[in-house]
RNA sequence: GCGCGAGUGGUGAAAUGGCAUACACGCCAGACUUAGGAUCUGGUCCGAAAGGGUGGGGGUUCAAGUCCCCCCUCGCGCACCA
């Protein structure tokens, strides 16, 4: 590569500064009951003997450690919280920024099984590629409290919240998770074996034997949200549905707290909006229909508009559902239409038409069902049921747009008024009767919205949710039904068939699961030399079988935790990393987590991460969080309380980053060639921290002559031309040719004039506001028109350049650090020394922001036509008087009458004629 | 189909209902220079001007990029959820 000239040594300076910082552990965030270190600038800064400041928790979504290494959308996010972070701190607060790695999954695992590495080594290697990108970026995080969650001495604790959820149960009563203790057994119980099968199918991890994802490519089973279009996420390949035996959480049972605690908190409203869809909360009621049989077998169905009832034309089961083998005849009732009997060749009987549709359906992928052309299929099973409200008989049928996994798995259809059901009803010929009239008298038929019934006897003339709430009483008054909440969200597949993750703490004997105690966890996981998965779905860890069983004739459970498990909790082992004997003290939670004193809010102050996470990780830690807090382990119900997504960084071709496309920018390239402080500056600078936006050098190159401005203009051009000779001479003496440097003649240790006054107290202002607002690119553009203003000044005090370099410091610090520390030799009542990490923000006075005259433009009729200047305190009748006088005005009033004149104070001026 | 964003110069983008295009990139010209891919200075929405301009159309207002209604385009999420 070509040398091209520096702007300004950033190579030496972000060596020199990266050294210092991590020296001094000038990040570290202190912890109550910590000692004080006198000599740390935290302590030169806040009183040793006083209770601490108040806390600011920001928080990066912690990395995957890939073997790609970072790319420059992973710093966008990391950015953005460490100039929170130094901002907070230089705000006086006691700020926790720390960093780890999310290291169990997958792709450590796929290498182990092509090259037989180890994942741990693998691992290893990637987090000290992560490690060092992210240090050379100049980021103020705590190292002291890095975690890993592959680490033992972490997912000790994962395991241990694991037995905490394995041994609690969900209390309908309090709607809390409580020790299993407190579990009350029906009388009816008597044995011990049939109390713990009670007890065991009403822990918050259980297991169950339930058709599954399953991918055979991976190896493992596959939780819903990890499966898009009937694919695994992770890969892209084919997910089949078969019944294992897995472990499940009971998210369900949290699912309506989940969704009213986002009340609660700061997010953005797409984000909670995504929440709400997946836990897909919807009310309505289940009716209960009864199969006109001798069994008189009952259909429970749910509906979200029990009001169409009387509409209700035939039933519909998803073929898996387990009445359908029960309510088929053995011959066809008389009359039977021959489309209902199967679509190729009507089948001689019922069960011929099921077994034959079961088939169909099942080698149906999850990726055909949900194909846009959703061609309706199903087959008539013989069997009538009675409407509770007509006792009308209608046909049940199996069709698999029915789920068997939503809401009973079996519907009434009403055909007028679902669009399916029509669709479904047309092509076979069912019966469709409209109930519901739109108000504007169109066609009721597919009309989907409320209106007023009719067609429905004592139901007619009521608006919809009248008849709602009227039938959803009658239903249950004639005991056939009753309101229901219904509920999208499933329990939370837990189980891996996998080497790379945290083995359960569980153990099995007779057939039944036990909980290790807590005092042998960590369980670390075999050694193995095969991590390859097993076509039967057996995991890895069966082969291992010194490990799998134990002397007494135990066996190990052989699952492993999904990659979620680590992540559902890292944010509070950050709080007391190093704590051997908890996974938190209960001291430092309550600091960071809780309520302590002018604190700006609970929880994690601030969350930062990709929209990828939407509905995995937050739904799942925000689960976590809520048993926890349920059993005391920690003091707010949200663990994280303003979370903001960044946008994704584009390539240089507006199109998402990726080896194939090529266009994947490295942050090491760009550091290399503009430094970090270039770096961190327009990953900022690029636009809104949550748009999506491309990546382009030049603009890299913007900011970088930005800080090569700002070094001039502090930095004496003789001495920058000395150092750039001697730097070719002899390299090795850059640190020292550093402090030769002399700052320029221009920069004195003397008083500043309003109009310097007046400038920097405008950034101060623009640059706070911005901050606090998240608005990175508009506080970097103020920080651009100061210093443009400020290069023509002939002298420029010391003074107002220490308050620019402390609004910078958060942005870029390395520059900041080393300027700051050249102009406060001059500086005769130095306000500080150090570094300048711990310097009080500077606060603007408004006072300095008065101007002696203000400039009006002038509009007639909205239009600008002329501008004044009046001196500042004049009436708001004598700038109206000169706005009217103004001489391009004048022209333009001539012949009009004037209907008013609006004058806006420090603004405006607006004549109205006509 | 439903939900959520977003549409402003050649480009990334600014703008509590109050001068549209701050800041930066790019481009043009000039200065310094053997040189410029360094630096500094000036210019840069369209139009000769009057004027016209924030995806299109309506509305509210003294005043609309900003508020309201309808429509178009792009991005993201969900998607047979009864």
């Amino acid at each position: 590569m070509a040398t091209i000239k520096k702007q300004y040594p950033f190579d030496v300076i972000e060596a020199k500064w990266q050294h210092i910082w991590e020296k001094n552990n000038t990040f570290q965030a202190w912890n109550p009951g910590q000692a004080p270190d006198p000599s740390h600038p935290f302590w030169q800064r806040h009183a040793v003997n006083e209770p601490l400041p108040p806390k600011y928790y920001v928080l990066d979504m912690f990395p995957y450690p890939s073997g790609a290494g970072l790319h420059v959308g992973h710093p966008e996010g990391y950015t953005a919280t460490d100039i929170l972070a130094r901002y907070y701190r230089a705000r006086g607060y006691n700020v926790l920024h720390p960093m780890g790695w999310d290291a169990f999954g997958l792709p450590a695992e796929q290498y182990a099984i092509k090259t037989g590495q180890h994942p741990r080594v693998t691992t290893e290697n990637n987090v000290n590629n992560f490690r060092r990108q992210i240090k050379s970026i100049g980021f103020s995080y705590d190292w002291t409290r890095e975690i890993n969650t592959t680490d033992p001495e972490y997912f000790k604790w994962t395991q241990w919240i694991f037995l905490k959820i394995y041994n609690s149960w969900f209390n309908p009563e309090t709607n809390k998770a409580e020790p299993i203790s407190t579990l009350e057994y029906p009388t009816e119980l008597k044995t011990d074996a049939e109390k713990r099968t009670y007890r065991d199918s009403k822990r918050l991890a259980y297991v169950a034997e339930a058709p599954v994802n399953w991918c055979p490519q991976l190896g493992t089973v596959l939780a819903n949200e990890e499966v898009v279009d009937g694919k695994s996420e992770v890969g892209g390949f084919p997910v089949i549905r078969k019944p294992m035996r897995q472990w499940m959480l009971r998210i369900t049972a949290f699912a309506e707290r989940l969704l009213d605690d986002l009340e609660s908190i700061d997010w953005s409203h797409a984000l909670k909006e995504m929440q709400r869809n997946w836990i897909g909360r919807s009310e309505g009621a289940e009716v209960v229909f009864s199969v006109d049989s001798e069994n008189q077998e009952k259909i429970k169905v749910f509906t979200t508009r029990p009001d169409t009832l009387f509409g209700a034309t035939y039933m519909v089961l998803a073929p898996e559902h387990p009445l359908v083998g029960k309510i088929a005849p053995e011959v066809w009732p008389e009359g039977t239409p021959e489309i209902w009997k199967g679509e190729e060749k009507p089948a001689a009987t019922p069960a011929e038409a099921i077994a034959r549709y079961r088939v169909y359906a099942e080698s149906r992928s999850d990726l055909e069902r949900t194909e846009l052309s959703k061609v309706k299929t199903g087959v008539f099973t013989g069997a009538y049921a009675i409407n509770p409200v007509n006792s009308k008989r209608v046909p049940i049928w199996i069709a698999d747009y029915v789920l068997s996994s939503y809401g009973t798995g079996a519907i009434m259809a009403v055909p007028a008024h679902d669009t399916r059901d029509l669709e479904f009803a047309q092509k076979f010929e069912l019966l469709v009767i409209p109930v519901v009239q739109p108000e504007n008298q169109a066609d009721p038929i597919g009309f989907v919205d409320d209106g007023i019934s009719i067609n429905s006897e004592f139901l007619n003339g009521k608006s919809t949710p009248e008849a709602k709430k009227f039938i959803t009483d009658w239903l249950e008054e004639k005991q056939c039904g009753k309101k229901t909440i219904n509920y999208k969200l499933r329990d939370w597949l837990f189980s891996r068939q996998r080497y790379w993750g945290e083995p359960f703490p569980i153990i099995w004997k007779d057939g039944h699961h036990e909980s290790l105690d807590k005092d042998v966890l960590p369980l670390i996981p075999p050694q193995m030399t095969d991590y390859k998965p097993t076509e039967s779905g057996e995991p890895p860890l069966a082969r291992a079988a010194d490990w799998v069983n134990l002397p007494d004739g135990s066996v190990r459970e052989t699952n492993t935790m999904p990659q979620w498990a680590g992540s559902c909790w890292y944010y509070l082992r950050y709080l007391d990393a190093g704590n051997s004997k908890e996974f938190c003290s209960k001291e430092a939670e309550n600091y960071w987590m809780g309520l302590y004193p002018k604190a700006k809010s609970t929880g994690v102050n601030l969350y930062v991460g990709g929209a990828e996470h939407a509905v995995l990780h937050l739904l799942y830690a925000r689960f976590w969080h809520k048993i926890l807090f349920d059993l005391g382990e920690v003091s707010t119900p949200e663990p994280f309380h303003r979370l903001v997504n960044q946008g994704l960084i584009l390539g240089e071709d507006s199109q998402k980053m990726s080896k194939s496309r090529g266009n994947v920018v490295n942050p090491d390239d760009v550091l290399k060639e503009y430094g970090a402080d270039a770096f961190r500056l327009y990953e900022m600078f690029m636009g809104p921290l949550d748009m999506v936006k491309p990546w382009n050098t030049k603009g890299v190159e913007g900011v970088y002559r930005f800080l090569g401005r700002v070094w001039r203009i502090f930095i004496s051009e003789e001495s920058i031309t000395q150092m750039e000779q001697n730097l070719t001479m002899d390299i090795t003496q850059a640190d020292h040719l550093l402090e030769e440097l002399n700052l320029s003649p221009d920069v004195q240790d003397v008083e500043a004039t309003p109009e310097q006054l007046k400038a920097i107290h405008r950034t101060i202002k623009k640059v706070t506001e911005d901050l606090d607002g998240l608005r990175f690119n508009t506080a970097i553009s103020a920080l651009m028109v100061f210093i443009n203003e400020a290069i023509s000044w002939e002298v420029k005090p010391a003074s107002i350049l220490l308050d620019f370099l402390k609004l910078l410091q958060p942005l870029a610090p390395h520059i900041s650090e080393e300027l700051a520390g050249k102009l406060l030799k001059i500086m005769k009542d130095s306000p500080a020394s150090g570094t300048i990490a711990y310097f009080q923000w500077p606060q603007f006075d408004e006072k300095h922001l008065v101007e002696s005259f203000l400039e009006y433009p002038i509009q007639v009729n909205g239009k600008l036509r002329d501008k004044i200047t009046v001196s500042n305190g004049a009436s708001l009748q004598e700038i109206q008087d000169l706005a009217l006088a103004a001489e391009k005005v004048l022209p333009f009033l001539e012949g009009k009458t004037i209907k008013k004149v609006i004058v806006i104070p420090n603004k405006i001026v607006n004549i109205a004629v006509v």
